[in-house]
DNA sequence: CTCATTTCGTTGCCAAGGCAACAGATTTTT
DNA sequence: AAAAATCTGTTGCCTTGGCAACGAAATGAG
């Protein structure tokens, strides 16, 4: 573990840290590298996690099913992000169930010592939380908004970097309508319909609000 | 602040110092506490903070208001709960307006120097966060649902200290369809047909799972 | 190349529930 | 206590969008 720091240093959670102290802390973390293949589960849902992970390569999706089968998307991850974090300093399971969308290379660690841990690490953790906590805050905004149409809009809205242009959406169909909660051949319905309007031009994945 | 320790000595964020470790921390924290009147908001959406806050007394309410005027409640915190912890140390906005729901004492506790925090509150602070987290991804579930009714019946559960006994919901029936978000007389009617169903009884903000 | 599998679009049907409007009940104000 | 304001229930109307079923397109495997 205390070689290979040279890819850690980017990472968020030891931002503004030497590769010394990252790979004094990375010991301290506990930390070890695993592959994921595609498919694998990495927590499931209501069970209890010690570990945290970091993903250092892949595409992770948290989500969950209901009692009907029902697939709701909470979350999609991408390198460089956490999971879990939050989950081992309370005694709370994890809400949601993770999967490796692609084959994956994660950074596993934890159980994390806060003696023994550094000020501007713990500062860094806190501030991945907030980011967590935001992303969870947004997804709230897209159920709460009742008019799918609307939905959609707030959605692209948010993805869209440079007004005009065209951007693209980490999720397919599928997995598009189970993160706005709506029925995938409603969202496509409608989506059309707003072609139809000239409001947004899309295919596939990409998109552009006109 | 390093008097009346003794009120703090039983909330969560300090569970398990002795008062003189209180007193010390509650300073180093920059502690006082203010009076807030029904109707005041303390944090408005959108505007980003560097204090955060325990409910000492009362109750407030996260919520947000759409472009349409649609209300939607995110959050509701009785006493000992905190608020804010989250923002102080990401620089995101707060996602949600926190408004007094009735009269409210507050401790205010902020900026944060985590060097000078004691390793005992910042596990406290990391699992109140996590309980947070866990509120806010119940109210995903919730919002996930599609049917009306099971919306309503899981959010009834939830609540149900023990099977078949009565409980209340710390709503009023806007506050409820707007945490459910629903139609007020949508709610209203469905509850109706619970009842004349017989799977639930219920006065005001009473129920009783049946 | 062919067959299989997954993904995406389309459309008809229909029920759930949003919306508006009103009435009774309850609470607060004066 | 009277009046005002707020809360809750009820009901009719009608749109939104869930559901199912199917075909086309795209992707992948043998």
């Amino acid at each position: 573990m205390r070689t290979l720091t040279a890819e850690l240093k980017h990472l968020p959670l030891f931002a503004g840290m030497t590769e010394e102290e990252i790979a004094r802390q990375a010991d301290a973390l506990r930390g070890f590298r695993s592959r994921e293949e595609k498919g694998n589960i990495l927590i499931r849902e209501g069970e209890k996690t010690e570990r945290c992970g970091i993903l250092l390569e892949g595409t992770l999706q948290g989500h969950r099913v209901d009692e009907d089968g029902v697939l709701s998307v909470v979350s999609t991850l991408s390198a460089g992000m956490m999971f879990g974090e939050i989950l081992i300093f309370s005694d709370q399971p994890s809400p949601v169930t993770l999967t490796a969308l692609t084959d994956c290379r994660i950074l596993w660690l934890g159980p994390i010592d806060l003696q023994r841990t550094d000020a501007r690490l713990i500062r860094n953790l806190l501030a991945l939380i907030g980011s967590e906590y935001w992303a969870l805050h947004q997804k709230i905004r897209y159920c709460s908004i009742v008019s799918l149409r609307k939905r959609i809009l707030t959605f692209l809205k948010d993805h869209e970097a440079t007004p005009k242009d065209p951007f693209s959406v980490p999720f397919d169909r599928n997995g598009m309508a189970a993160y706005l909660n709506a029925d995938r051949s409603a969202l496509s319905r409608e989506l059309s319909r707003m072609r139809g309007e000239g409001l947004i031009d899309y295919h596939k994945n990409r998109f552009r609000l006109l």
